[in-house]
DNA sequence: ACCATTAAGTAAATCGATTAAGAACCTACA
DNA sequence: TGTAGGTTCTTAATCGATTTACTTAATGGT
């Protein structure tokens, strides 16, 4: 005579004749009761079609969840079209789903953490979330926070060294007293728009890794002894190939033409290789072409890309690793020049 | 004198002086209370930083989560790496993001629904997950569940008629009255292993993408009247570009020579396309080779891949709709042949 | 002045569990 | 035989909210 179409941990009890506290012991504490007696209320649960605890309800109890929020940068579109962040999420999601915790996709696009906070057990924060109040917030009602490439003075941390990793590949790109640099960066302002960028001064403070590379890049263009035209940085918003093809078409038929591209991430290079070789330009002959990332299509194309290498995916592992150890600190990622062909 | 560290809705109550109801109201039913006395509360819960009802509680109350969980039919490291599945993950979670709801990921390795059912609105499942206790679970015990690409005959499913299609294909790559066919498969055994298929006949009833492809071609095979030789099928575990070229490499040396490669994803078809270019082959003189998906990378290949194209992306704007939509039916979507140079 | 509505707010049951504290019983040792 | 200790199980408070049914006061029509 099984009564309820679904069952409560309440009405099994009843159903058994024992009480709650036993059916919740059976599920989760044997020390506190009779082998037989365990047995029996799990075999029973199991033929009336009981599959254990409610896991809403006991998360509520006990405050935990199994959960872990991943923050993104962006959009959740973005994140499966970047072959970086699919290789950093590639690294976190093995090492939680080898620790039976799940995964929430949270986009950096909200405006309230409000929604999940309450659901999850934490917070993996990919990059500077685009909606800045997210940060604010990540601070102040985070149960715990790990951040990855950049930097909230809470928990713990992993991070590359951007800036350094940019001074070498520019100063590699730089090598041979090129004196007509323009760079392709990320999203260094804020107004969602392809644009050249005109006051950097104002980034030399930046936190988010665009901010870091610019420095980088900086740093061995005045090493060099070239002076960085007002004009030759652009932003650009969204890590698209469309964005990028765009922006580098601009930039190689700016005057004076560039024949040193550093571009901030692999996928920029990848873009600009096609329109350089589409107009006709020979690589690096004409134009020497600088990635960031190290993915495997820039190994493939013909000529190579050169560009430094870092591993996300290790990256990754590492930040759920920590998430998971609730330790605090900051974890710095090795990273690898690439030399390839094009430059 | 603010009192507790974290405010709930009872101290905040108390700390005001008016029921929790009243503050539950604010919040929820704006109607319930007097316009003056919500905005009083509400700003004294944002002055006392008080965020809003605690999400989980209120799940638990009200039997709604604001999450669907996004069922995978492997790793979630599978996922990511699948330009197919990535697109498909796009469309989802546009249209979820859309409507403020967040989307959590369950691997198809996991053995059980168990650890999400209670936390979720129900489930979006892609393809047969490869741990089959799951598509029992399904069944039982989820909400609401909305199938691709396959069918558990309960509340809506999105399907491409993959046999249809892969005839269509095959019969395309057939015309010349070739006769030597080999076909690499997707996952057709539930082995884990890369090997040839024998049992040819088991596969009639299948209800996998891999099988529906497979009747598909065997109708064009035999349409042509060619004989399909008993050792001419590899069955490739996962959708890895690892296990693509070693099967490519195996067909491609086999004897005899298959001159038509029938691929069941372009990522296997690209792969075959490199090693036979490897080999020395010309494309499609000593071997045809067709794929199935229309990925982007297909169509920068030189020579373009032919295959079947659809539009995954679309296939997971749709699915997430007809979830949230509720409404039980079954949609087909289209497909087109895209004709490169490769056959 | 009377009764019927409507508005504003509250008390208490409920969602489905966990867990501290304690009751009842049994064992065993001096 | 008395008591200390150990098992086994139960009672009841609690997690943080929602919501039905109800009280009280105010409004309005005739």
């Amino acid at each position: 005579m099984t009564k309820p179409k679904t069952w409560t941990l309440k009405s099994i009890a009843k159903e058994l004749g024992v009480s709650n506290a036993t059916v919740s012991n059976a599920f989760n504490r044997p020390d506190q009761l009779s082998k037989a007696r365990r047995e029996e209320i799990l075999a029973a649960c199991k033929k009336l079609g009981y599959f254990g605890p409610n896991k809403a309800a006991q998360s509520l109890r006990r405050g935990t969840f199994n959960i872990v929020a991943l923050v993104l940068p962006d959009s959740v579109e973005y994140m499966v079209s970047d072959p970086v962040a699919s290789s950093f999420m590639r690294g976190v999601s093995a090492v939680l789903e080898k620790n039976g915790i799940n995964l929430l996709l949270f986009s950096g696009n909200n405006d309230n953490l409000n929604s999940v906070v309450d659901f999850v057990d934490g917070f993996i924060c990919y990059g500077r979330p685009r909606n800045k109040q997210l940060v604010e917030q990540l601070k102040q009602v985070a149960k715990h926070v790990v951040t990855v490439d950049f930097n909230i003075g809470r928990d713990a941390s992993v991070n590359v060294n951007n800036q350094q990793a940019s001074f070498d590949i520019a100063k590699h790109a730089l090598q041979k007293n090129d004196d007509r640099v323009a760079i392709l960066g990320l999203r260094l302002l804020d107004n969602d728009v392809l644009c050249r960028v005109y006051e950097h001064h104002e980034f030399e403070a930046g936190q988010s890794i665009a901010h870091q590379r610019l420095r980088g890049y900086h740093q061995a263009i005045s090493d060099a002894g070239i002076t960085l035209g007002d004009d030759r940085t652009w932003n650009i918003p969204e890590s698209s190939e469309r964005f990028a093809s765009i922006a580098a078409k601009e930039a190689l038929s700016s005057t004076p033409r560039p024949n040193v591209l550093l571009c901030m991430s692999d996928l920029i290079a990848l873009a600009a290789m096609r329109e350089a070789l589409k107009m006709g330009l020979s690589i690096p002959e004409d134009v020497k072409i600088v990635g960031f990332d190290g993915i495997d299509e820039g190994q493939r194309f013909v000529p190579k890309l050169t560009t430094v290498h870092q591993n996300s995916e290790e990256k990754g592992r590492i930040a759920a690793t920590l998430f998971l150890s609730k330790e605090q600190q900051t974890a710095e990622i090795d990273y690898q020049l690439q030399l390839g062909q094009s430059s």
